[in-house]
DNA sequence: AGGAAAGTATCAGATTTCGATATATTCTGT
DNA sequence: ACAGAATATATCGAAATCTGATACTTTCCT
C-alpha cells in the first residue's frame, strides 16, 4: 500500500477487514460496515472516515475494484457502489492470513493463549 | 492503548509483535527486534522508532514493564533494559491472537487460502 | 407529502509508523 | 592499551492511518 510495507507487509488493520469482507461477495460501503460487526461480534465497527478512506486507497493501489451492480433486484439501492477483490487483492489477503496463522501457531507454542480466561 | 478500540481493540500490529517477543523470556529493545524478524522470517522488521515509540506507549499504560537484569551472566550488557509482559500485557495479547484465531478460520471458510499459490 | 433512514463522501485532529539522526557505551582485533 | 566497529537506547519530523463529526443527496416508509 505504500510505507507500512514492515509491520504489516502493506495490509493496514482496516484494510484486512475490507478485504475480508470482500472474499465470499461483492458488498457496497455499509454492507462491508454490517458484515464486519456482524463477523467479528461487534468488536470491530468501521467508521465512515475509515471505510471510505480506505475503500479510496484500496481501488487505487488495485485491490479492489467497483463491480458490476449485481444483487438480488429485490432489494436493491441506486445509490450503492459494490466492491469487489481484484485477484491481487485476494492474493495480499491471503498472504495477511497466513502470517496471522503463523502467528498463532507462535503463540500458542508460547502458551499466550493457556492461563489466560477467554473473553 | 488509547483510541484504537475500534479496528483492533487497543493493540496496534506493533504492539502485538513486541509483546509477542516477550511472550516466553523477557528481552532487551533489539533482543525483540531480532526476534520479530527472526520469527517472522524477515517479513517484519521494527524500525527504531517504531521499536522505542511503541515501548514507550506499552510502558505507560502497563502491558509491559522494565525487568530485573537477569540474562545470562555470560552476555550481558549494562546498556540493556530488559522488559517483561505484565498479566495485563499477556491477557491483552492473548485476546489480539484469540481474534487472529477467528479470522483465520473464517478466512479458510471464505477460501481466501485456496486457489492462491504460496508466498 | 414529508420526515426518517440509508448511503456516500470529506475534513481536521489525533495516533501510529518510519527512517534519519544523535549519542554514548561496549566489544574486537591488533 | 587503543582505535574502529558494533551495540544500544533515544528522539525528531514527515508521512500514513484511523476516527468521529459533519455534510449532502437519494430512497424508504407512513
Amino acid at each position: 500500500m505504500s510505507r507500512r510495507a514492515d509491520l504489516t507487509d502493506s495490509l493496514t488493520p482496516a484494510a484486512i477487514q475490507i478485504l475480508m469482507a470482500l472474499a465470499d461477495q461483492d458488498r457496497h460501503g455499509l454492507g462491508i460496515v454490517d458484515e464486519v460487526e456482524a463477523r467479528t461480534g461487534g468488536e470491530v465497527k468501521l467508521g465512515p472516515g475509515t471505510l471510505y478512506g480506505t475503500i479510496k486507497r484500496l481501488r487505487e493501489v488495485g485491490l479492489i475494484q467497483e463491480a458490476s451492480r449485481a444483487p438480488d433486484p429485490d432489494d436493491d439501492d441506486p445509490r450503492r457502489r459494490y466492491y469487489a477483490l481484484t485477484p491481487s487483492g485476494r492474493e495480499d489477503l491471503a498472504r495477511a492470513v497466513r502470517r496471522m496463522e503463523v502467528l498463532v501457531h507462535v503463540a500458542r507454542a508460547k502458551t499466550v493463549l493457556d492461563s489466560v480466561e477467554g473473553p
